[in-house]
DNA sequence: GTCCATCGGTCGACATTGTCGAACGCTTAC
DNA sequence: GTAAGCGTTCGACAATGTCGACCGATGGAC
């Protein structure tokens, strides 16, 4: 048995389908898609359901997500080390910088937010805990891609969409990125994933020096930028927070 | 096949497991904890691996939940249509109560809170979206088992705990509870559940007049409490926000 | 340093288990 | 009124997941 179980994954194709369609999605939809017969994907469907992870309308009989997947989802956020020792100095640079401050870990080929704390001011805002955000584009991807080999290779095999006209994505361009990144020690996007919107990012490091995550600050370019420049106390501050969480995590014993 | 597929019930109960288990669990103790052999407990870890929804620590081997478990439980909150329509009304009810706002649907024996807005001050708090309340002791849990048979019937099955002097646990007396919700259309938690705290939640209905959901405030007994009772502008503005709520979602015609 | 208990992981035989495709009510749309 | 589509059920088949013994590695106890 060295393959995976088969009726698993298709299981977790079908959350991954669900989640990926905007909508609610019908029996035969869900089958056709991943090339099963309806009776597997009822059977399939039908111990999901009754294990929570998804849900049906009762009037239209279509299918959607289920709470039990909110659930776990915030228990992983419980048990994530990394984001429990973060969580004081990502506050206290969403105070000092006044803007909203991002924590992200790899996962699969993108960013995956594991903490958020607003802009301190009373804007309205949206939680982007458990959003993934490209690895090619932001400066939390960046980073992830320039000390992680995994997510060095990810980003190298996988496909870098321009997002706006600034985006780097031709192979050799970006690797120069990287090297920028590995030399300064931080990564910047200043409108390359979206317009007027600039973030800063520095890595942390675990008890073996090995990258396991990246924090920094996102919000209007006006902002972060002084002079056509990043403003230089704002990288300050993001690369002090990344050492805190790093020296909390044990990294820092020399 | 009447029964459900073996393997995705052990697999969630194993995911399950991991959420309950407050830190990393080995390959023997869930082997052993289900009632598995090992090489079946191994597969199905395995394949859970492949797929992101279990994480497996390098040095020790442990298994915890896994990152797409997250991003799946996002998705659900963006798939959510109560909590889509409730999201600029429970933003106005914290502004005016000054209170933090939760919004809650039934998920088998509790309440899952699915908004959560903070208290419009300074002071630090934590995001409880995830997380889950008993139904019979907090305003929502109560608002819940009051309007919506299904929560009725689980709370009444389940056993409900005493968490602090004043929480109602006895039959009769929690039926009594359930009257008074109904009769004047909101619920309260005086210091039911957390020493200090009080709540005040009302029912949100859709557009069939079924009970989806509850929303309501939660804060210091000192600030929702005057002269020994629940502030009547309080009450006010929480039952307008459900009705205003219930209204998006179609109920409100006539 | 050595031993032993225990860990996570692998393997192959077995039969239990999930899969398939047809058929069933039912609703919806024309 | 008809027909097409939906979600669901059913039974036969064999592919599939399960089991328990076994393996090398790890880590305490002494």
């Amino acid at each position: 048995m060295a393959r995976n179980i088969q009726s698993l994954e298709r299981a977790a194709a079908m959350l991954r389908l669900l989640a990926g369609g905007e909508r609610r999605l019908g029996l035969s939809d869900i089958a056709s898609s991943l090339g099963l017969a309806k009776g597997t994907a009822h059977g399939i469907l039908r111990t999901l359901q009754h294990e929570g992870f998804v849900e049906q309308d009762d009037t239209s009989g279509r299918y959607q997500l289920g709470a039990e997947l909110l659930r776990l989802g915030t228990t992983y956020l419980d048990v994530h080390e990394l984001r429990a020792r973060a969580l004081v100095w990502t506050d206290d640079l969403a105070r000092s910088s006044g803007e909203s401050v991002h924590l992200g870990v790899l996962h699969q080929q993108g960013v995956l937010i594991v903490h958020h704390v607003f802009r301190p001011d009373d804007s309205r805002q949206v939680l982007e805990i458990g959003a993934m955000q490209p690895l090619h584009s932001t400066a939390l991807g960046k980073v992830l891609a320039a000390y992680d080999p995994v997510a060095h290779s990810e980003v190298l095999e996988g496909e870098r969409k321009a997002f706006t006209e600034r985006t780097v994505c031709a192979a050799t361009d970006f690797e120069g990125v990287l090297d920028i990144t590995r030399a300064r020690g931080y990564a910047a996007d200043v409108e390359e994933t979206w317009e007027g919107v600039a973030s800063i990012a520095a890595p942390i490091h675990d008890r073996r020096r090995m990258p396991v995550g990246a924090v920094g600050v996102t919000g209007a370019v006006e902002r972060l930028c002084r002079d056509g420049e990043l403003r230089p106390e704002l990288i300050a501050a993001v690369r002090d927070c990344a050492r805190a969480v790093s020296r909390d995590l044990g990294a820092g014993r020399f």
